[in-house]
DNA sequence: CTGAAAGCGCTTACAG
DNA sequence: CTGAAAGCGCTTACAG
């Protein structure tokens, strides 16, 4: 069934058929009607690759996300097709562990698929400086920060890091934690996890404290290997009286690394995490966290991709806050 | 850039770069080469959407996701491409809500993209009984058996729910309880929720116990719902002494609810689950649950899925063993 | 082993 | 408002 088959049972022609099929204005209502009766009988489905073939841009938003197992990710994904969907594209999901290139494939996509923009779900700052400019359609970088690239196309929304993990510091210090562990990715560049660790020493210093207690633990951002990292620390004798882990599977694993030695949480130690996605907030202790606004980066990032898309709006640089939520695993020792 | 191009440069017919891209036997090992340089240096790609258009089959596998916050399924998207990957085809996910209709997209995607297979995670029997046979394509159907459906194109790859059920059951009246609550989804219908249930009335009968003891509460596949259902159950004044959770995400809401209420695992109430995925190990306290062998469906379904493409091989019903995990959640009330 | 040519199913100027 | 025709970038018989 091709639309060749429609001309014949409509009487129309190819063309006609075509444009009818597209909603073009110029087609006479009766031409119109026919056709998409004939549409209806058959169950006809236009050939979407000759259809890009032609038109040369799928209509179609590619969605790269960073790491195959973020439930942070993954809570964001379904009401981000939804929407993109209710304007009218359809979505294409890759996802790439956190060592492969994202840049590089959305380069791939954009000559193989022909998006019309590409979303981001995480990202690396390294690939995006180094090869972004072989990526030529409208871009959104989502829960990463990188105002200081300055492409035309390429957008971003993120929470505020530095802010947010200063304020979970300032909420340990202001129960009365001295000393504090905190539990994150790769710092040595630029990125989520370095940019939550000035924030952090900030907090110390602006309490006029020393960083010497600030003490920081590399670990992948899954929960096993957060356990691994929490083990590793308390088995090597130094201390601490709280945790800041920079996402709340983190927490999980560090949880379960003091449970397994029988401290408690909160009395022995309190632990504040970071996303606040739902297993936070039913896990028990609830655990208190910076939340980030999940719904509002999917409804930005969707926007922004849209309107640069559609209206060629120029790329736009949002830093939204992260929210407080107390939780019970959070102990005063003042 | 196209293969236009490759062409003159490289000074052969458009037909014999064709060939050398696609690893056709019959070309000279110098066209080969010459050909691959001039194809390194300009970083051609092909048009992904002309060869399609003439090879009328895309070189993808569609994944149809049932469920968009299911971790579990999380768990085993990321494998299931990797393998999928190594076999030289690309993956194309969509992701559903539980009330749409996932048959009903496999037959547009058969239309639209023309898939080379399509592989669903999870599914509605119903929706598989009324349409399936609009899909034409060989299709793996995993964590859901199904095997009554007697489909030619269609596999199941799933864990043998009722016996996995009836162990667990079993494995909470070993331990001496006798009232005990069951969490889960819809059994109405033929699928995962009802053959769950039967093994647990299947348990209980063959201990000649009454099921009346056996009490059962709906809720949907989500951590807030079934603190929601647990919950109300409490409030309810009913009694259990244990709860068997059909999912990981499940039993941390209920744990949620006991603890609300001061209830103590394992000391009041016992708990297992379902999945056994990294949650569950890492949760505090451990929760027992019967663990499904996700590496191993991730294994079956890819090959069954391959073996029909490439091979033609026959459909295939795969019934895996879950596997009891012991965990910190059980008491023993003898 | 290689090339010229037809054609996959659409869209879109162009002419009427 | 409609139709005939060109062409998107490939693949694949067919002929040599």
């Amino acid at each position: 069934m091709t639309i060749k088959d429609i001309a014949e049972k409509s009487g129309y022609a190819v063309s006609t058929v075509s444009r009818a099929l597209n909603g073009h204005p110029d087609v006479s209502p009766q031409a119109q009607r026919r056709i998409r009766e004939i549409v209806q009988e058959t169950g006809f489905i236009p050939n979407t690759n000759a259809r890009r073939l032609k038109s040369q841009q799928a209509r179609v938003v590619a969605i790269i996300i960073k790491g195959t197992r973020n439930p942070f990710f993954a809570e964001m994904l379904a009401p981000l097709q939804e929407r993109i969907g209710k304007a009218g594209l359809a979505t294409v999901v890759r996802y790439l562990h956190e060592h492969e290139d994202e840049v590089a494939l959305a380069a791939q996509l954009c000559r193989e698929l022909k998006p019309r923009g590409i979303l981001f779900l995480g990202g690396d700052a390294r690939n995006f400086a180094a090869e972004f400019s072989q990526v030529n359609v409208p871009c959104v970088l989502a829960t990463v920060s990188l105002e200081n690239l300055q492409y035309s196309n390429l957008s971003t929304v993120a929470v505020d890091d530095r802010t947010a993990a200063k304020r979970a510091i300032e909420h340990l210090l202001e129960n009365g934690h001295r000393r504090i562990l905190v539990l994150g990715g790769d710092t040595d560049n630029i990125g989520p996890s370095r940019l939550r660790l000035e924030g952090c020493r900030e907090a110390f210093r602006s309490s006029g404290l020393s960083e010497d207690a600030l003490l920081y633990r590399w670990c992948r951002f899954n929960t096993p290997d957060a356990y691994r990292a929490m083990c590793e620390f308390l088995d090597s004798g130094e201390e601490a009286s709280a945790i800041f882990a920079m996402s709340d599977s983190l927490a999980v694993g560090a949880a379960r690394a003091l449970a397994d030695r029988k401290i408690r949480i909160p009395e022995d130690y309190s632990i504040i995490a970071f996303d606040g996605t739902v297993l936070s907030e039913y896990y028990t202790p609830r655990l208190a966290a910076m939340r980030q606004p999940a719904d509002e980066i999917v409804l930005k990032s969707a926007d922004c991709l849209l309107a640069s898309i559609w209206n060629g709006a120029p790329a736009c640089h949002l830093l939204l806050p992260a929210q407080l939520v107390a939780g019970e695993s959070v102990k005063n020792r003042k």
